[in-house]
RNA sequence: GGGCGAAUGGCGGAACUGGUAGACGCGCACGACUCAAAAUCGUGUUUCGCAAGAAGUGAGAGUUCGAUUCUCUCUUCGCCCA
């Protein structure tokens, strides 16, 4: 009997579906379109685990919808600009572009390795200027729509490498590589205005029934719809300043109010420009961070004017107003009113400057004397010390009623504010799509035409400089358009922005002269599933979902407003960590263990390895274990099935070495079973009515588990195949159908295991081309036998195997009369029987 | 601090709308094959008990004839936001 031989089936089936462009896509009207979409990757060199997940996960579904008759559209590409090609090639001294290109090349032959469904006549690069050229166009659009803008903006400095830093690059207020303090400042810089959508972007979540609630959630908090009211505060002690505006979510405190709190750059500070003291103190904040974080951790500092505040609740109560640094400009109108006692950040500034705490709320349970202590208290309850709005609920009642008087009084105006800021989309780097945008002399906008697109990234480049390379490529820089002399722009785009569109490009991804084709959009969107990590839940998503829109905005060619229908998360691979005695991390390749619990070093076999908890796999803690090595060992197919097998795709899954061996091992199995029915040495004993209806029913379930995700649960089906299948080999005599029923199976399985599939079917004659999923024949999923679960009481006591034509009085008689079951009714009386057809008697007795 | 989610054998996990808890796999034990080992195949495997039986899905309550599933309180863990 032969072994298989996955290295040489699965090279021989990837070569065939090459060479036939067996995935190749078309619009076919007369069929159902099915666009399965994975996160493309980054190409960062090679692939890891995680990639294997989510392609393993995208790729058995796009081969189970073909099965189904749906036209499938499974495409591929890379998400290729961004820092890491350029930290790479200043490192190894060579082109960002060049590292680029090799590692997608390494990672396209990996993936293909793992015999994916891709359309690869579609793949797209976003570094390429026939990728970026029709965003710089979209670009453009966007900003004659009125959608793009450009203002003064603060960002993270850093001011040892000279450059701008991301949120996600400020760690504990210092920069991540250099490890200097993050300053804040001000640049001119792009932003996409989704501000314009934040109401559309909030209610239509409810539209996207088939995404997971959890990233529903999350996005709905990101943002953050609040209701409140915008106060007028009288000022007085100043020539010039009669009024500040503030934004509050509650006004219902304002009985407690103490301070009136300026941001520093709130237009008011032009009166403090010669004032020493406070361009000290504009300084100091200037060290604090711009993310929301970073100013709840940092000290709450302020700058005390001459300027007092009148609550508009009380006119004999005046309060100091202050610039502080952690009220921030883009949030409400740069100024708050503080009102300690139920406002954390507040409570810790008057304590730092002896600022009255007045209570104005008291928690349900409390009486009226309550009094706030250490901290803050912001949670629910009712007003105290509050004249007219005593005894009001909080926060519902309380805030409506506060609003209602400040609107008759004329002192406020109900408002709905948004967390979600607009998107700054300039970053100071080289790697990058550049902006199509020009200034002229006077430093007005100057659009690029469409007709010098694109815009494409000088290649001699210095990345060895402070700073943005592209500042110093005069050449480059210096640009004539319309006649006149301009300096481009030599910011980059956000590397958010390539991801935004690129599903509507994979539609139609050949079409030089438009981002997209009318006709592929209206066929192929929106993707019916889109398949990646949770980590994205929040930006790519919610950026994807605005530029969706933006797009539609005004066109007549699309009105599309989601752009992904169906949306699923899956988990990450972990696995155990490894140290050496000196904490240096070590990879699982560099150790072994021969009991499971106790490892050591391979090159040091006496030195035992620390082993820490199993985590998501990283290269900095070197719990990796590189894909490629394990499809040759394992080959592709049983790599496919562990990946699926041991967890819930949404859930993380733990990377074993006797996992993927198992795998491996159960495909030898399955292997030789089939060698058993091709060389028909056994025959089969299963009668035609037991094979079908085992047959019909398996299949029936795969098909139930593969709608909804089930991965694990249709891998237990495959072992349940295996043995059923087994367990009648050494018998007497095949069925007649045995032949279509096994046929069947292995169509069914294909999705799954596709090499290893389409192999045994040729071996069989038959074709694997335009194969469909098996017809189910429903008269075998009717049962015929019934398991009667019969409690006393609720609590099992026998199970009788019933035939379905027995109605449920003679049933019910018959069971009474059952020795076991006999003995618990003797002497008691039945009060109330439960009959649940099928299933389940109970019996109620006293 | 806020939001969301999870908790089931030695381990990963299964159980569709409340109806036989532990599918399937790993591990382990025993057996077969072998001079022996590996590989492979077979049998068993929630706990206690010789057994009949009893207990059992993080803890405690509640609804129900019946709860892993629904409700409340708590504990622990995870993720996101701060």
């Amino acid at each position: 009997m032969e072994r298989y031989n996955f290295r040489i089936v699965e090279d021989k089936w990837q070569r065939y579906w090459d060479k036939n462009k067996s995935f190749k896509s078309e619009i076919n009207r007369d069929k159902k379109k099915f666009y399965c979409l994975e996160m493309f990757p980054y190409p960062s060199g090679k692939i890891h685990m995680g990639h294997v997940r989510n392609y393993t996960i995208g790729d058995v579904l796009s081969r189970y919808k073909t099965l189904k008759g749906f036209n499938v559209l499974h495409p591929m590409g890379w998400d290729s600009f961004g820092m890491p090609a350029e930290n790479a090639a200043k490192q190894n001294n060579l082109n960002p572009k060049t590292w680029t290109e090799t590692n997608i090349k390494v990672m396209k032959s990996q993936l293909k390795m793992l015999g994916l469904s891709i359309d690869w006549d579609r793949e797209i690069s976003t570094c390429s200027p026939e990728y970026f050229k029709h965003q710089q166009k979209i670009f453009l659009d966007l900003y004659d729509k009125g959608l793009v803008y450009r203002k003064e903006s603060y960002v993270n400095w850093d001011p040892v490498d000279k450059t701008v830093l991301a949120n996600e690059q400020v760690i504990d207020g210092k920069g991540w590589r250099s490890g200097a303090i993050v300053e804040r400042k001000k640049l001119n810089q792009w932003f996409f205005k989704i501000s314009h959508f934040s109401e559309e972007l909030l209610n239509s979540l409810e539209t996207l029934n088939n995404w997971p609630d959890k990233v529903k959630t999350m996005q709905k908090n990101w943002i953050g719809k609040s209701y409140g009211c915008e106060i007028d505060f009288t000022i007085e002690g100043s020539e010039n300043i009669k009024s500040i505006k503030c934004y509050t979510t509650r006004p219902d405190t304002l009985f407690g109010f103490s301070f009136l709190a300026l941001s520093v750059d709130h237009p008011l500070s032009k009166y403090y420009e010669d004032n020493k003291d406070f361009q000290k103190f504009k300084k100091e904040c200037s060290k604090t961070g711009t993310t929301e974080e970073s100013i709840a951790q940092a000290t709450k500092i302020g700058f005390k004017t001459e300027l007092t505040a009148i609550n508009p609740f009380d006119e004999s109560s005046k309060v100091p107003v202050f610039f502080a640094n952690f009220v921030l400009m883009d949030y409400g109108f740069g100024a708050v009113f503080g009102c300690p006692a139920h406002d954390q950040r507040d409570f810790d500034f008057a304590k730092k400057y002896d600022l009255e705490i007045k209570t104005v709320v008291r928690p349900i349970n409390k009486d009226d004397t309550y009094k706030v202590g250490n901290e803050a208290y912001s949670g629910a309850g009712v007003i105290i010390n509050s004249k007219f709005l005593n005894n009001l609920n909080v926060p519902d009642e309380s805030i409506n009623e506060a609003i209602k008087i400040l609107e008759e009084k004329k002192l406020g105006k109900r408002k709905t504010n948004f967390r979600l800021k607009d998107w700054g989309i300039s970053r100071q780097r080289y790697w990058g799509c550049p902006i199509p945008i020009a200034y002229d002399e006077n430093d007005n906008v100057v659009k690029v035409p469409e007709e010098l697109l694109p815009v494409k990234l000088p290649e001699n480049i210095d990345l060895n400089t402070n700073g943005n390379p592209l500042d110093s490529q005069e050449k480059w820089k210096n640009v004539e358009i319309n006649g006149k002399k301009c300096i481009r722009e030599t910011d980059t785009l956000d590397t958010f922005v390539d991801s935004s569109w690129y599903y509507l490009r994979f539609c139609s991804a050949q079409n030089i002269k438009e981002p997209f084709d009318k006709n592929e959009l209206d066929y192929w969107m929106p993707v019916d599933q889109y398949i990646g990590g949770v980590e994205h839940a929040i930006l790519h998503l919610l950026y994807s979902r605005f530029f969706m829109r933006a797009i539609s905005l005004d066109n007549k060619d699309t009105t599309l407003e989601e752009p992904f229908e169906g949306l699923f998360t899956q988990g990450m691979v972990c696995h155990e960590t490894y140290k050496d005695k000196d904490n240096n991390w070590i990879y699982p390749d560099d150790v072994f263990s021969k009991d499971g619990k106790n490892y050591f070093l391979n090159n040091n076999p006496t030195e035992k390895v620390i082993v820490g908890p199993s985590e998501s796999m990283s290269k900095s803690k070197k719990n990796t274990i590189d894909p490629e090595k394990i499809i040759k060992l394992y080959g592709a197919d049983a790599v496919r099935l562990f990946i699926l097998s041991d967890s819930p795709p949404e859930k993380d899954i733990q990377w074993s070495d006797t996992g993927i061996s198992a795998s491996y091992k159960f495909l030898q199995k399955l292997w030789s079973l089939n060698e058993k029915i091709i060389n028909n040495k056994t025959k089969f004993t299963i009668f035609d009515n037991e094979l079908e209806k085992f047959t019909n029913q398996i299949i029936k379930k795969l098909g139930d588990d593969l709608d909804r995700f089930g991965f694990n649960v249709t891998i237990a089906s495959l072992h349940k195949i295996h043995s059923f299948l087994n367990q009648h080999t050494n018998k007497e005599d095949w069925g007649s159908n045995f032949h279509k029923n096994y046929v069947n199976i292995l169509k069914a399985i294909n999705p799954i295991i596709p090499h290893f599939s389409n192999e045994c079917l040729e071996k069989l004659n038959m074709s694997t081309k335009d194969m469909q999923w098996p017809t189910i024949d429903k008269k075998y999923l009717e049962q015929e036998i019934f398991n009667i679960v019969t409690q006393i009481n609720g609590k099992k006591r026998k199970v009788f195997s019933i035939s379905k034509s027995i109605d449920e009085k003679t049933l019910i008689e018959n069971i009474k009369k059952d020795e076991q079951i006999k003995k618990y009714l003797d002497n008691k009386e039945i009060i109330k029987t439960i009959y649940i057809e099928k299933k389940l008697i109970n019996f109620i007795i006293n």
